[in-house]
DNA sequence: TATTGTTATACTCTATAACTATA
DNA sequence: TATAGTTATAGAGTATAACAATA
């Protein structure tokens, strides 16, 4: 602690904010990083037309044909009354569109349509190209380890 | 892929929501370890009535003082207009005051009051316990290891 | 009685433009 | 001319309450 372990004079100015505290929060360090590569996530899905959570919501529903809006609340941590407009903008936007569910006439189940998958698929592929340029610091070891250890805290 | 490897016939329901895809990209795990974190860490500030902009700027200028709102601004990535409240409610709570600055008649320096270094020495002692319950399944290398390749990402 | 999807609404967070006092 | 701090304001994100249709 340069700065408070000098016990510097009344009113003297700080020429470097020291942060050394915070980068010892294991909080600072996660929020920075999720920052720094949510940031990069959302200009390359730009030309998209696409927020994380749109991107997050057509992904489920790529993989999860038929899946209902209240599973991708669930699994996205959408609160419903949230979820309404980004669907009914994708849908809008006839990225996707919603049948009968089977078994349920309260729910829609959700599907792609012929350019949901098509940008589903370019989206994704911007997505993973992404992984590699967000962590060109690492190793291949060491981006194994850091999702293996990120996993470990949320799950 | 379990669900889209099958092809189900049209209409049919998902059990459960396949995240495999979502969990493959670095920024999704970043994004949920640090909302995990950050979950918690409001839980256990909200007694002293902190969020955690409030600690930040708080354990900041405990470690600087003197230091200036638009170097906060800098080391935090808060814009200047937003920074304002924020300081103004500190103030008023009497957990900080401004000084003048030595050199610059427009700025003023952050010091704490006797009350603020009082309320940052238990938050941060809150803080620091955090750390050990967010990464509980982590062994003492594996977090120094998460550190690292954190800061790898973002620095 | 509980759940799905929805509307309306409020609150917080973040962003931009423009002003003042000083550098 | 540029910078520190501020005001006003707009937009995005997130939250709760309440409702209709269906389970």
């Amino acid at each position: 602690m340069p700065n408070s372990r000098k016990s510097p004079p009344p009113n003297a100015a700080i020429e470097t904010v020291d942060t050394g505290y915070l980068e010892s929060l294991m909080g600072y360090n996660a929020r920075r990083a999720s920052l720094a590569i949510v940031e990069m996530f959302m200009q390359r899905m730009a030309p998209y037309d696409l927020r994380i959570v749109d991107f997050s919501v057509l992904s489920l529903i790529a993989h999860n044909p038929g899946v209902t809006s209240r599973q991708l609340c669930a699994t996205l941590g959408v609160l419903p009354p949230n979820l309404v407009a980004i669907v009914g903008a994708l849908e809008k936007r006839e990225l996707i569109e919603r049948r009968l569910h089977p078994r349920d006439r309260r729910a829609a189940g959700l599907y792609l349509s012929e350019a949901g998958q098509a940008l589903v698929q370019q989206a994704e592929q911007t997505a993973s190209a992404l992984e590699e340029d967000a962590t060109a610091r690492l190793t291949a070891t060491e981006r194994k380890t850091l999702m293996r250890l990120l996993q470990k805290i949320y799950r």
